[in-house]
DNA sequence: TGATTGAAGACTATTTTAGTCCTATTTAAA
DNA sequence: TTTAAATAGGACTAAAATAGTCTTCAATCA
């Protein structure tokens, strides 16, 4: 299904519900009653966000979390790398070298491109497009198959 | 990692082989073995191939498979959705009235426009394009973004 | 009719993911 | 200075998804 993990769709629940009073510093707990997320899982989630910088915490009483940067500079890229790692669809792109199956590495060359493209569609869209009503495309189109077709 | 499943790395693996020598077909012992990959195992991806349309079969002695078409129409879209089922990210974007989480769900109807581009990424790719040698982009871009903030 | 090959699906094992819990550390306020 | 309220870090368990194998049946050809 090339799913998203649940942790990493929590996560936009999560940070949706923080951008829309962005100046607030909020508490797991409160975050937990609110999304109707367990506080655990809550707080699991918010730590992984918080190392990979998209959101910055203050310890002891009356602390809590908040935003690292306007919602803008938020894409949704960052928030699915903080969850699972690195975006991409085959080991071998990420590790050039290593990858050395018996016939037919060659063939996967063209994957890094692709994921790639992912990568930019998921880095195009951000925090604040979440949040925002939404929009009813008629047609998107990708001018990837270019790259390839115009030769 | 938003990562592909093993069998859908093995399936392009596959079907890169097969593509190769086109016109001829081939036996799922003989592609194990070319492939490396195990006899059940490439027997599992070829039969979900075949339900999917991609490959056609004939049984009996001196049966096997072969494309169903060209590779330059069978694209990536075709071979993910041939092993995992629906390219999505997110369950709600497969089924938009089952989506009733508490709190949030009006958030991700943006994910639908998501879903849609990526599915669009890796359906302009064709299996053709992955057994060509590899092209070494400069950049890609992606012009999702436009679609959100040119208001 | 027998050898070869795919079809279908059940089943098991493995790996990944999700979820929980415990202990330590930090901070604010009484 | 003590206490309560928070996060940090990481170990651990449970659940689910995935991968992989096996068995039985059906079709085709010589």
């Amino acid at each position: 299904m090339l799913r998203l993990s649940k942790l990493a769709d929590y996560a936009t629940v999560i940070l949706s519900f923080m951008a829309k009073d962005q100046a607030r510093i909020a508490a797991a707990v409160e975050i937990a009653l609110a999304t109707g997320i367990s506080l655990p899982t809550v707080s699991k989630i918010l730590k992984l966000l918080v190392n990979a910088k998209v959101l910055t915490s203050t310890r002891g009483a009356k602390g809590g979390y908040f935003l690292a940067r306007e919602p803008s500079a938020i894409s949704v890229a960052d928030i699915i790398s903080a969850l699972e790692g690195p975006i991409a669809l085959t080991e071998c792109s990420l590790s050039k070298q290593t990858c050395e199956q018996a016939s037919g590495c060659g063939i996967r060359g063209n994957w890094h491109l692709i994921n790639q493209t992912i990568y930019n569609a998921l880095e195009s869209v951000t925090l604040a497009d979440l949040i925002r009503p939404v929009v009813s495309p008629e047609e998107i189109s990708i001018p990837l198959a270019s790259l390839y077709h115009s030769h």
